[in-house]
DNA sequence: GTGAAAGCGCTAACAA
DNA sequence: TTGTTAGCGCTTTCAC
């Protein structure tokens, strides 16, 4: 630690020196430009070798205004984020998307409205190329934030608004709600309850939608909101069962909702799936294997989502950004899920 | 998107100009600095104000020669780091502290021999003051390498060797362990059984000694190695109940781990808690609270634990490095668990 | 193909 | 207290 290697690490000048060119050509031949003959390169080489030279990116950032640096910001206002991993997944794939591209990733967490502040100075002070930004409630001001400090970015889910310039990755949580509710009409259900998650966020009503879309004329007691925790999936089970004690299955907006649901099931002496099915939502392997009966669910492949959201704004990142060239420009993704049959349903 | 603010933001140097002082001032009032009078200083902060200035920070680093910003460093040669919700939480709690002081938290995931490498030049790059690393592993390389890029370092978790130099956060697993054997013992259960995490991880060896330590003279059939991941809870149960089909308390080494054995002994026809009495480890409340039954187990503060790792190194930064003064320079840290009673045990 | 020179935006001596 | 000046380490015209 009194290594005082910080202050005395090598710079490219050192490694011209060594080499016997100019900073120039050392510089070319670092940045891999091709302009320079093989025997002088090849000097080069060896001198940043041997001095272990790494360059220093300030320097770098200085002139070129590039940071090969993207900010993951991360709205959450709930710890409900932070008890599922959903989160760790999702910046499990930015981050191979961006090691892959030579970017790092800068991880901002807001908690409240003085972040926000903090978030957009830091976007404003150019510290990074552009954003990702997982913004999961309605009017979330991030995104105007990040337009305002001329930042690029992508969000993480639907917006609750919609316009062109805006990108996006999300799941197909209409069309998965939709598989959901059709195992359980395939399975013979006929009264098919629905565990939504808080209304005012995309994913909630999208789901919600689906589950709709096979089921219009569905008795609206069957429905009951809940809010992505276990104890509110078991609230909302109670209700549904007071208000209608026929039921024979349950789609959960989310695994967490359903392994709440499921313990109100058991202690109200239904057995899964016999007499209830349940479907969940997510497949967060970690909870839906770990359920009694595991879990049949909607699975999403979150990392992918992650690697698509860098991938979608190192694309963006990458255009010349020539306001004219709308046309071609990348759109936003809206990617599979596929049912995953365990024991619940 | 088409906002060209990136290129054309106001500098420094535009700030001075609109407030009619010198750059030199400009950057003392913009730095808190003291030395500057009223009037001037009240006009160079309109002009920040009305010009949207933000200091560019590569510029100030080039300088200064620091960050503000910190690496988070993860090996994670094993998913389980990440269907665990262990590592948002504590990146959670590191981010808090960080954000408090101003710090940026730039994370580095880890997955092979070329991204140790990857990060070995990040460090070396001088990107960062210091690194979080999460040394999961017997015979990490990780630490060294910080130690040669010269970044200043505090490693989650008890490393496999030890050192004065060397600052870690970790729990008490040991003391964490003896309560929850003590516990059992004071259920009146006889036959107490451990299943332990994988033995080539500290946390895992310093939670079988404290098993040991309160039973010095159990029947080495009563224990068996897991992996973490609830599989091998259960197969290790298994195991477990075909040795020694008479005992009438587990000790699992993990929740996760628990949640498994829970499956096995609930197929077995064995009720818990009545039959077999089971505590966990961890205390992860999206796997704890969510079996049947909800698990008794041993809490430890994860987000505190990354605050304090966080704390450590900043304070570290902060020394002036004066190898001399090894006196009084801060020590590595074990913070209490304290077991939490439900209905499993 | 290579080198010389001019900054990128900022801080920190040093003068005034 | 304030201004002048000299870089921090690098990339990038522009000559040669």
């Amino acid at each position: 630690m009194t290594d005082p290697s910080f202050a005395s690490r090598p710079t490219l000048e050192a490694v011209a020196a060594r080499a016997g060119v100019s900073r120039a050509t050392a510089s070319r031949v670092v940045n891999g430009s091709n302009g320079v003959r093989a025997p002088l390169a090849e000097r080069v080489r060896r001198a940043v070798e041997e001095l272990g030279y790494v360059p220093n990116q300030a320097a770098r950032t200085l002139v070129t205004r590039r940071n090969d640096a993207i900010a993951v910001v991360v709205a959450e206002p709930e710890t409900r984020f932070f008890s599922d991993p959903f989160f760790a997944q999702q910046v499990r794939g930015i981050s191979r998307e961006l090691t892959a591209h030579d970017n790092q990733l800068v991880l901002l967490l807001t908690e409240g409205a003085a972040d926000y502040q903090r978030v957009g100075r830091y976007l404003a002070g150019g510290h990074v190329d552009g954003a990702l930004i997982f913004s999961l409630h309605a009017n979330d001001s991030l995104p105007a934030l990040a337009r305002r400090a001329g930042t690029p970015f992508v969000i993480g889910g639907r917006p609750d608004w919609s316009d062109d310039e805006t990108l996006f990755v999300d799941c197909d949580n209409r069309g998965g709600a939709r598989d959901a509710v059709r195992h359980l009409l395939g399975l013979g259900r006929r009264r098919i309850a629905h565990i939504a998650g808080p209304l005012d966020q995309a994913a909630s009503v999208d789901r919600l939608d689906g589950f709709r879309d096979v089921l219009p004329d569905a008795d609206p007691r069957l429905i009951a909101e809940g809010d992505f925790t276990p104890e509110g999936g078991a609230r909302a089970m109670s209700e549904l069962l007071d208000r209608c004690p026929d039921l024979d299955a349950v789609f959960a907006a989310s695994d967490v909702m359903a392994s709440g649901a499921l313990r109100v099931l058991r202690a109200g002496g239904r057995r899964v799936p016999e007499d209830v099915a349940v479907v969940g939502f997510d497949d967060m392997i970690s909870v839906a294997e770990l359920t009694d009966p595991p879990l049949t669910t909607v699975h999403q492949d979150i990392e992918e989502m992650g690697r698509l959201m860098a991938r979608l704004l190192l694309h963006r990142l990458e255009q010349p950004s020539d306001a004219a060239s709308a046309s071609a420009g990348p759109a936003p993704i809206i990617t599979p899920t596929r049912l995953v049959v365990r024991a619940s349903a």
